[in-house]
DNA sequence: TATATTTGTTAGACTAATCTAACTTTTATA
DNA sequence: TATAAAAGTTAGATTAGTCTAACAAATATA
């Protein structure tokens, strides 16, 4: 039952992380199409179709042609410690060399890179191991197990409910930023005054702020915990 | 005046640092051979040569058919700043995580290939402006200087003369694991009790222990300061 | 100094990852 | 269901870094 090849080249690993990526993203159905992959990568489709051929010869992933690609066992596991490596990179970038939330991300993807077993175990107890990375998603332990927490997202909470922020959907620099503008963080506390029908915004109160009007793009955004 | 350029790939960075490192061994003439350069890397001949026209097109070294290589000063700087984030690196695997003397090398080759300026001054931060890497080796500063040392060769010393280990000449595993049986670090005090002529090896009290002899190559590879 | 040895270069080939352009299959829709 | 649109594949080219084998230049040595 070892599942984690280090013969994969960066290019590979990429590839496996997006499919998981992905997976997450389509719960339901963790397939994803080659026109899908291409775009998440930031590559042509035929560069991804060739990829996929050579994840399937290394039983990676099960793909036919003009089928959906789906990570196989060993495939999961490997994308699984990847992502186990940017989150504990992040992590790191956040807390111990004082990144800022949107920052962190570029970094990590390089970091997430680098072969040594040790390293990433040693850096896991440096980091005291967290369950979570700055962005509130689950680091992936080493066994692959990812822990796992209730949330919501904001849009869903009715009037008066209260909320912890626990996680952001969206980690676009650009809603980071705003965030960090509204003071709002990991942990934060949030209470919905009123939701406005019309365009489906929201007025919250931020901690002990005054109120203010979020869009529904913005509550479809964030994650909280009730 | 900014020498950095970061449109480097991962194999032109080891190229520049190789070349720094030979000169350093061939202090009085810092030029080195196409054969080398491509014996330190593990490359073929052949494969040297042609990197080392694309390191010319681009002004990192001087260099014509069948004659010495040099770093240009734009050359110069690439490498130091490539020297300084692996020692960097080093020192962070060594104290904060802690990898041993042996193990740093390797993990710290991938490390220093990371891109990202703010990652490197926030790690310097991180780690108190360390002056010196794990193996004694300065780290170089932000602008490019160097810390220097006064050091010796163990080898050097005349009998009853008092020093401090401050670097290891040798980095080999084998070697740093001896050290290491030795009790010996950085910062250790050695006196020389006896120089036998016959085979230049030394009879040295390591710290408060009780005498032992060592090598003339052992001696040769461990710088000390009087 | 003539020749052998060492050192370095060239030419041609390979692999990984990418692209474009043309083509094929699947799916959606009129 | 016929056809247009979307999705996916193939073929052929490119670039970076590497190799081997054959060759050329420089250096060492008899």
């Amino acid at each position: 039952m070892f599942y984690i090849c280090s013969m994969l080249s960066y290019t590979e690993e990429n590839y496996l992380k997006a499919l998981l990526k992905l997976s997450f993203q389509n719960e339901d159905k963790p397939e994803a199409g080659t026109n899908e992959m291409a775009a998440y990568l930031g590559v042509k489709p035929a560069t991804a179709t060739d990829m996929l051929k050579k994840l399937k010869e290394k039983e990676l992933v099960t793909y036919k042609k003009y089928g959906k690609i789906l990570l196989t066992e060993t495939g999961k596991q490997n994308g699984i410690a990847i992502l186990r490596k940017h989150r504990l990179w992040e992590t790191f970038l956040y807390e111990k060399l004082d990144f800022s939330w949107d920052e962190v991300h570029e970094v990590a993807e390089q970091l997430e890179h680098i072969q040594s077993a040790k390293l990433v175990d040693k850096l896991e107890e440096f980091l005291n191991f967290p369950e979570f990375d700055p962005h509130g998603d689950p680091i992936p332990k080493a066994n692959g197990e990812i822990p796992s927490i209730d949330k919501v997202l904001l849009s869903e909470l009715k009037e008066d409910e209260l909320c912890k922020v626990v996680a952001v959907k969206d980690t676009s620099t650009v809603f980071l930023q705003y965030l960090e503008k509204l003071s709002i963080t990991i942990g934060t506390a949030i209470k919905v005054l009123e939701r406005i029908d019309f365009d489906g915004s929201l007025s919250i109160q931020i901690a002990d702020e005054e109120p203010r009007n979020v869009s529904m793009k913005f509550a479809e955004s964030l994650f909280v915990k009730r």
